[in-house]
DNA sequence: TATTAAATTATAATCATTCTAATATAAAAA
DNA sequence: TTTTTATATTAGAATGATTATAATTTAATA
């Protein structure tokens, strides 16, 4: 499904703005932030302001297209919110996918057998952290 | 082990700013940021500062005696480093610790079975989301 | 007690994010 | 198609957490 059906899915207005930058976070892969999104759509959309992307980046995580990454250097990052995922965080600031079905089941079923009720799926995340060669 | 023999211990100048904030690390639960701990700590030692408060954590994560835990809300909440043990957040704010010996051996196993001389235990976290029953 | 390197402090600066109010626009109505 | 209207975008100001600066103070050694 392409950014324009899921906006329309949605209910969110379809602007240029919207539709710009769901496609490029449903087509990059680096978890920008909202500077990163700003930067590369200024080639295509000259227009668009810093204020619009927050506002859309805002818009979209009350709709669960994006999620939030948190990290280390006090900037949010943007995740597209595609099938149950984990992320590896490094040192120098990339963000990796970190996808595994086997470890997703591997913890819900600890969960539901030790905290039923308490959690569901979805409230549990894997966050890896690794340190580049060179970062101390 | 009291405070100021954990600062002894890391080579850490032992002045009373530091031996008053690791003490409070030590025996609050709440996870404060930094601002928690500067009002915290006011009352007992007036002349403390926030910058100060901020020097303090920087040099102790340095040192691994303490953890940053980023939030929702872009304010950098402060973990001592005790024994593993992971963190439930709650959409109000609220963090706890959570400690689970069986779920870190599980994890554990899974990665060096699966992802051997990749990623090591402590590279390992797992994150807990709840959301409060008055948040949307 | 004197020395000195390091820590603390008050304050200024920074920078990501949010707010504001004016303007522009998508989508529904006429 | 044109008009209408609620909503989105925009530029720029404001906010707020954190970091940097430079002067002063202090812990620890000699």
């Amino acid at each position: 499904m392409d950014a324009l059906d899921i906006l329309k899915q949605h209910n969110i207005k379809a602007t240029i703005q919207r539709v710009k930058v769901l496609e490029y976070l449903m087509n990059c892969s680096i978890h920008p932030s909202a500077e990163d999104i700003y930067m590369h759509l200024k080639n295509e959309l000259p227009m668009i302001s810093l204020s619009s992307v927050y506002n859309i980046l805002i818009e979209f995580e009350k709709n669960n297209l994006v999620n939030k990454l948190m990290t280390d250097n006090n900037t949010i990052r943007y995740d597209y919110t595609k099938c149950k995922h984990y992320h590896i965080y490094y040192s120098d600031g990339k963000i990796e996918d970190f996808e595994d079905k086997e470890l997703d089941n591997l913890i819900s079923e600890y969960f539901n057998k030790n905290y039923p009720n308490i959690v569901n799926d979805n409230d549990i995340n894997v966050v890896i952290n690794i340190k580049n060669k060179k970062d101390k």
